[in-house]
DNA sequence: AATAAAAAAGAACGCTTGATTGTTTCCTGA
DNA sequence: TCAGGAAACAATCAAGCGTTCTTTTTTATT
């Protein structure tokens, strides 16, 4: 055999696209070997590099695709919004919405930039203070315009912009809460943070000691996670690309 | 050559666990070779295995020891603070002050878990279920108090540990802010999301455009921003735990 | 119908990986 | 002092890796 029938060049590279989405969410970018990618799409693994050029560029489309997404639809949402709190509540709305929609393609865009090669990664990174810039501004205006107590516009927005990522490290659809449930919870928390709870600020900390050892076993509670094929080990290659 | 001299198990073991944490930290588990494990640590790849059963347990026992550390120190911290509103600050401040101190450890334990195999990676998650109580329980506590403003102390949970862990995305020591200051920030932005800005936690969002997956093509940027503070911006994502 | 282009198969490559084994050297305690 | 155990080497294994190349089949164009 060589060319299958019905095979057609747009439909297979984007559904490479999806399965190297899907398998790099699930087991990590160096866990994913080309043959288990080549095989969810149903192709042999010399096959896949008529659509790229070699694994790591893969991975750099998804990712670099990805953040151009998140950001023009960021820039689009926010695009009329200028009073500083309203900005703030959009932002928190717009990336919680989008990150509970694109699970897989945000993790990945966190988790493999270590997986990137510099010149790759220096790009995302860019792209990624740009779009941290969004709320940074917002941030920093609501502080000199007196509705922010914000001290620290960096600090903040890196704090809360870790907190509002990480509902995808638990959010499943179809849970007791609602995406909008979710969005008025985060954004309360965020603007409760940021408009400043005067008795929170100023104190410094309550601890009196520092000390520690003491051991402790058990557990509780069960939680969904992700699961792995305990099969694929890989290597990171130096001289691979 | 065989034995070398000056050899002893117990200062080799500790050095390989100290090696394999920091490669893993730097290049990721599945990208770590025991090869390359062997000589940072100056021994043969085989010898390795006189202190580990595999190279998955080398992983996992890193990641399990590192739990047991945090969930002891932690309840020795919290063991005397019984007000809801200081256990709140005391927490965060462990929690700021421990990520801070052992970026390493922490990290790996984030983000190699879907590198363990499953009957491991249960044993970790119930840890993690066990560490996140402490804050769920303070949570619900200081809300049946009346002390916070809480819906969901679950999400609250995780939404705060979330953009606590983060700091260990960019925090290097030796910045302008002193951990003493960070610590301040954050317990800040915590207190104040939860002590219920009430125009926060009423409004529902105040967005127009709720099409999130509109079509956006391209990216202008009005103010796109690359301040350099120092060294502080740096290298990974804000991502959460 | 003839031809060119596209799409995929399939075999092969050089290498690295985690893991195993047998052997040699060093250290230590009776 | 000298055996016996601890510590490490050295060589090896099969498997799997990313990648390249050639061949074959299907589709599109004329």
């Amino acid at each position: 055999m060589a060319r299958t029938i019905g095979s057609n060049g747009t439909r297979t590279a984007e559904a490479i696209r999806q399965a190297g989405v899907k398998l790099i969410y699930k087991h990590g970018y160096e866990a994913m070997s080309l043959r288990q990618l080549a095989a969810e799409v149903g192709l042999q693994s010399g096959s896949l590099y008529k659509y790229f050029e070699n694994k790591q560029n893969l991975l750099f489309d998804i990712v670099r695709e990805h953040m151009e997404d998140l950001i023009s639809k960021a820039e689009a949402d926010l695009a009329g919004v200028a009073d500083p709190l309203a900005r703030l509540k959009a932002f928190a709305a717009f990336h919680l919405r989008y990150h509970m929609t694109r699970m897989a393609h945000v993790f990945i865009a966190n988790m493999e930039i270590r997986s990137l090669e510099d010149e790759h990664r220096a790009t995302i990174i860019a792209q990624r203070r740009r779009y941290e810039g969004l709320l940074e501004d917002t941030l920093r205006r609501g502080a000199e315009a007196g509705v922010f107590e914000v001290r620290e516009p960096k600090v903040a927005t890196y704090a809360i912009i870790s907190m509002l990522t990480g509902i995808c490290m638990w959010y499943r659809p179809g849970g007791r809460l609602s995406q909008e449930d979710l969005i008025g919870i985060y954004t309360g928390l965020v603007v409760g943070g940021v408009t400043g709870a005067e008795e929170a600020v100023a104190a410094p900390l309550p601890l009196e000691a520092k000390a520690s050892m003491a051991t402790s076993p058990a557990a509780r509670t069960p939680k969904a996670k992700t699961k792995t094929t305990g099969k694929a080990t890989a290597k990171r290659t130096a001289a691979g690309a």
